[in-house]
RNA sequence: CCAGAGGUGGCGGAGUGGCCAAUCGCAGCAGACUGUAAAUCUGCCGGGUUUUCCCUGCGGAGGUUCGAAUCCUCCCCUCUGGA
């Protein structure tokens, strides 16, 4: 059996690239993109994908949008099943480990009906736990623990750590040693496997799929111009859109900042604005600015992986 | 023209005689990443190929001093108030 992943940077065109894949190869599309998840986050994050909703399949709480699309670019019915997109509400919690309990059967699913799965996105991070599984087996958050955490300090979190652990750095590079949000799950592991050994339940995709033969695709800027170029462009396009009405309708409805789905880039540069903290004008270009770091982030991490056949654009 | 404030590294902004190549933030460059990942974090960041080493350096030109971004003199420029 076939699989297609396309990943890479933003804003180069992984969805048309997909769309295009979809009609050679009778596909469905799978979202793997972290933002596109959620419900109501559309124009900032590029959700170019709109259609009638006509089912919805539960699975472990998480609604699984069933969507058949149109192709908006290319101005053609193509009828293509898109899902994952627009399963979480944006002020939810969603995880890789959740991405990835959803995604293995869905792809199933989508295999056994005789279609070809084509997932785009740009989040390696989900796409890295869904091929090569993960090994801190299913220990999950513990919300009274993190709350307490978040209040700590970097020392402190580090001392609590050493409490479970006798490493010094506890497995931990310098950079994750003094970033607070790995510290905490760290405690959180150590922690809970001190108090049951838990069965490992990690699985991979080539576990569940002996026979899988996967077409991995990453598509890159050529150079750090183009990339400037486009961000810039999307960026304004989408405030064409109506990006800063889309935040300012967020906020209406109740969602706050701090929700995992605001905490975005865009949606934040926006809020600042609206919270009389930076100007119009500054909100954009912080826009901007943050969009071409977060592309650069994406490749740094996703070069590690040698399975990936790059792309240039 | 007078009065007041000020000119610091790509930008913002500390420092007001030695501990200053100059706190810090931003941008930039490189990197990390195993249930928040469009998140979070790390390193570098005047120049010299590494350096506990050298050079240039805090508007400009002089000067005081063992020693100045920091004090003095003159000049240039910017901003605010007055004409």
């Amino acid at each position: 059996m076939k699989m297609i992943i396309i990943t890479g940077q933003t804003a180069t065109g992984k969805t048309d690239l997909a769309r295009q894949y979809c009609q050679k190869y009778n596909g469905e599309i799978v979202n793997f993109d972290s933002r596109q998840i959620y419900k109501n986050l559309d124009i900032i994050t590029g959700k170019d994908i709109y259609g009638k909703f006509t089912s919805v399949k539960k699975s472990d709480g998480f609604d699984i949008g069933y969507y058949p699309t149109e192709l908006k670019n290319l101005n053609l019915k193509l009828n293509i099943n898109s899902w994952l997109y627009d399963i979480v509400a944006p002020n939810q919690y969603f995880s890789s480990f959740d991405y990835q309990r959803i995604a293995l059967p869905l792809i199933r699913h989508i295999v056994e009906s005789g279609k070809t799965p084509i997932l785009v996105g740009g989040t390696y991070f989900y796409i890295y736990h869904l091929l090569y599984h993960i090994e801190t087996e299913n220990i999950k958050p513990d919300w009274a623990l993190r709350q307490n955490l978040v209040k700590k300090s970097v020392k402190d979190l580090q001392m609590i750590l050493s409490g479970f652990i006798n490493q010094p750095q506890a497995g931990l590079n310098n950079s994750d040693f003094q970033n607070p949000q790995r510290l905490i799950r760290k405690i959180e592991i150590a922690r809970s496997s001190g108090l049951e050994k838990k069965p490992s339940l990690s699985f991979s995709l080539k576990d569940y799929f002996k026979n899988i033969d996967i077409d991995f695709i990453g598509i890159k800027f050529k150079n750090k111009n183009r990339l400037t170029k486009t961000i810039t462009e999307r960026v304004k396009k989408r405030i064409g859109q109506g990006a800063f009405d889309e935040v300012e309708n967020l906020l209406k409805k109740g969602f706050e900042k701090n929700d995992p789905g605001l905490k975005t880039i865009g949606y934040r540069q926006i809020i600042l604005y609206l919270e009389g903290k930076i100007s119009k004008r500054e909100a954009i270009e912080l826009w901007i600015t943050k969009e071409i770091q977060y592309a650069k982030r994406q490749l740094t991490f996703m070069k590690r992986d040698a399975n990936i056949k790059w792309r240039e654009i």
